[in-house]
DNA sequence: GTCTATATCTTGATAGAC
DNA sequence: GTCTATCAAGATATAGAC
C-alpha cells in the first residue's frame, strides 16, 4: 500500500477535502475536479475510490450520522431526565464544536438532506433527539423551545463571531445557555 | 403587454418559480430549464427577462433584503430597549412566518450567501440586528443567546412539525418564546 | 492506484426567426 | 415577447495504459 502521501491514505484525504468543499460551496457547487485538485490527484483517481459522487457524499456524511446516533442512544439509555438532557446536549455540542462551520452547511444542503432522508436507519434521529429534549412536555410551547435550541445551537456554533473562542470555552458556554433556555419550560426542576 | 398568463406577468412568475425551486433544490441544483418548465416557457424566454442566472438570484433575494432592512431601520428608530426589541422581533418573525420554509434554504445557500456578501449596502444587516438584540450587553453570554435566538427562529419557522399551525398562532408563539429567552439575560426588566 | 484520453450529458448563454 | 436551434464549457463517468 503506497503511503507516500502527506497525511494518511488517499481515500480518507478525499473525504476530508470533500467535507471542506461541500461546506463551503455545497455539494452541487463542488465538482469532482475541485476535490481531486485539492489533494493533488486526478478525477480518475477519485473514481477509483468512489464509484460515484453519491458514494462520496455517503462517505462524508456517515461518520457524523453514526456519531449522532451514538449520542442519541446514549441519552436514551439514561433514566433521569436531567441525565438524559446532559448526555444529549453534551454529545451534540461536542459534535458541533469539533466541526464548527461544517454542520449548518451539511444540514442545509439539499443534496445531503435528501441523502439522509433516504436512509431509513437515520431518518428519525432528529425526532428522537427532539423527544429527548422535550421530556414529558408535548405542548406547542415546549416544541418551539426545542426547535429553537436545536437550530440555534447549530447556528451559533458556526458563527464567525465566536471563531476566536477556544473549544472548551465554547462548549461550556453553549451547554449552560442551552440548559438555561430549556429550563424555561420546567422552572420547578431547576434548583 | 401580453397578459394572457394565469397570474400576472411572466417576470414575476419567474421570480416566484425560482424562489420555490431555489428553496427546494438550492440555486446550483436549479437549472434555468427547470424554472422555465415550471411556468411553461422556454429557457430563451427566461433570458429575455433576466440577462443571466445571477440576475434572477438578485431579483429573488432583493425584496427580502429590502424588507429586512426596513425592519432593522424601524427598530433602530425606536428609543426604548423594549420597543426596539418588539419592533425587531415582530418584524423578523413576520418575515419568517410569511415565507416559512424559504428562509433557511435561502440563508444557507452558498450562492445566495455570496451574492448577499457582495452587496455592501446589505452586508451589515445581520450585525445591526444582532446589536439590537444584545442591547447594552456585549459579553459572550449575551452574544450566544442572540445567535441562538436568531438561528433558532429561522430554523423553527421552517420546521415541518409546525406546519399545521396557522400564521397568527405561530407568530404569537415565536414572539413570546423569543422574548422569554432574550429575557434570560435581563431578568430585572421582566415583571 | 494513478494516469491520459475520451464519451456523453447538462449547463448557462446566444443568434435569429416569428 | 416567445420561439427553435445551437454553441462552448463544464459536469459525471468510463476505457485502457502504466
Amino acid at each position: 500500500m503506497a503511503r507516500n502521501n502527506p497525511a494518511g491514505d488517499v481515500r480518507e484525504r478525499l473525504v476530508q477535502a470533500a467535507l471542506g468543499l461541500f461546506a463551503q460551496h455545497g455539494v452541487n457547487g463542488t465538482s469532482l475536479q475541485m476535490i481531486a485538485d485539492e489533494i493533488g490527484v486526478t478525477k480518475a483517481a477519485v473514481y477509483y475510490h468512489f464509484p460515484s459522487k453519491e458514494d462520496l457524499v455517503e462517505a462524508v456524511v456517515t461518520p457524523y450520522l453514526r456519531d449522532l446516533a451514538a449520542v442519541v442512544e446514549a441519552a436514551e439509555g439514561r433514566h433521569r431526565r436531567a441525565d438524559r438532557l446532559d448526555t444529549l446536549l453534551g454529545g451534540i455540542i461536542d459534535l458541533l464544536v469539533d466541526n464548527r462551520e461544517l454542520h449548518i452547511a451539511l444540514q442545509a444542503d439539499p443534496v445531503i438532506r435528501r441523502h439522509v432522508d433516504g436512509r431509513p436507519d437515520m431518518r428519525d434521529l432528529g425526532m428522537r433527539a427532539g423527544l429527548l429534549m422535550m421530556g414529558t412536555r408535548t405542548d406547542t410551547h415546549a416544541l418551539i423551545i426545542t426547535l429553537i435550541v436545536s437550530g440555534g445551537l447549530a447556528y451559533a456554533s458556526t458563527s464567525p463571531y465566536l471563531a476566536d473562542l477556544d473549544d472548551t470555552e465554547l462548549r461550556r458556554e453553549l451547554h449552560t445557555t442551552a440548559r438555561r433556555i430549556l429550563g424555561i419550560k420546567t422552572p420547578i426542576t431547576q434548583h
